[in-house]
DNA sequence: AAATTCAATCGTACATTTGCGATAAGCAAT
DNA sequence: ATTGCTTATCGCAAATGTACGATTGAATTT
C-alpha cells in the first residue's frame, strides 16, 4: 500500500471502535462471541466441532478475538478456556451505544 | 484462499452484524459517519478537506459505506450529498445492541 | 458545443486477511 | 523419557483492503 507520509491520527475512541468493529466483522467471529456468550466458556476443540472449518482456522479467528480485546483465554491443561473478557466487552458496548446515538 | 467446498452459511443476523461491523471497521470511516452524524450530511469534497487523504480514496470509503447500506448519496448536481441511511442505521443500531445484550 | 466542476472508476502497488495442511509447543499421564 | 492430547504457529496461496494518481463520467454553465 502507498501509505501517507504520516499515520493519520484519530481520537482514541475511534481507533478503539474501529478495532472492535474489525474484529467483528466476520460472521465466523461473531458466530463464535455468541457461542461463548451462551455457554459462558469453550475450549478451542468445541468450536472445531461447531464450525466447517480447520482447527488452525479457528484458532487465528480466536487469536484476533483475542488480540482485540474480546476474549480471554485461561489455561485448563490441556485444554485452553476461552471467555468473553467482560471488562472490555463492556468498553466495547459502550462505545457501540455512544456512536449510534 | 483456499476456500471451504461451499460457502458456509451462518444465521442472517449474523452475516448482517458482521457487515455492518466490517464496514464499521476501519478508522476513516468511523470519523465519516461521526461528521454526518454531526453534519446531518455532507459532500465527498468536504470531506476530502476534512481528511488529508486522496479524493479518490475517500470516495472508496464512501463506496463501502455505501455498500453496507449505512449512508446514502443523493444528487445536488454539480454535488452528491451523503446522509445517513437512517432506515439501515437503525437496523445496525438494534443489531448491535442485541449482541451486546 | 465547449468548458467547468465534482465525484466515481480504473490501474497499480503493496499490506492484510482468510483459509488450509503440516509442524511445533505445552502439559499430563504413563 | 515417551506417549497422547490439545492448541498455537508456520508456510503457503488466493482474496480482499487501502491508498494513490490519472482518467472518465455526469451535469451545469458559458
Amino acid at each position: 500500500m502507498k501509505r501517507s507520509l504520516e499515520h493519520i491520527e484519530y481520537k482514541e475512541d475511534t481507533e478503539a471502535l474501529a478495532k472492535f468493529a474489525k474484529a467483528l466483522g466476520h460472521p465466523t467471529r461473531i458466530a463464535i462471541l455468541k457461542h461463548l456468550e451462551n455457554q459462558s466458556c469453550c475450549f478451542t476443540g468445541d468450536l472445531v466441532n461447531v464450525f466447517p472449518l480447520a482447527q488452525s482456522t479457528v484458532s487465528q479467528h480466536l487469536k484476533e478475538l483475542k488480540n482485540a480485546g474480546l476474549i480471554k483465554g485461561e489455561l485448563k491443561p490441556p485444554k485452553i478456556k476461552y471467555c468473553i473478557h467482560q471488562e472490555n466487552w463492556n468498553i466495547a458496548k459502550s462505545l457501540f451505544q455512544k456512536f449510534f446515538d
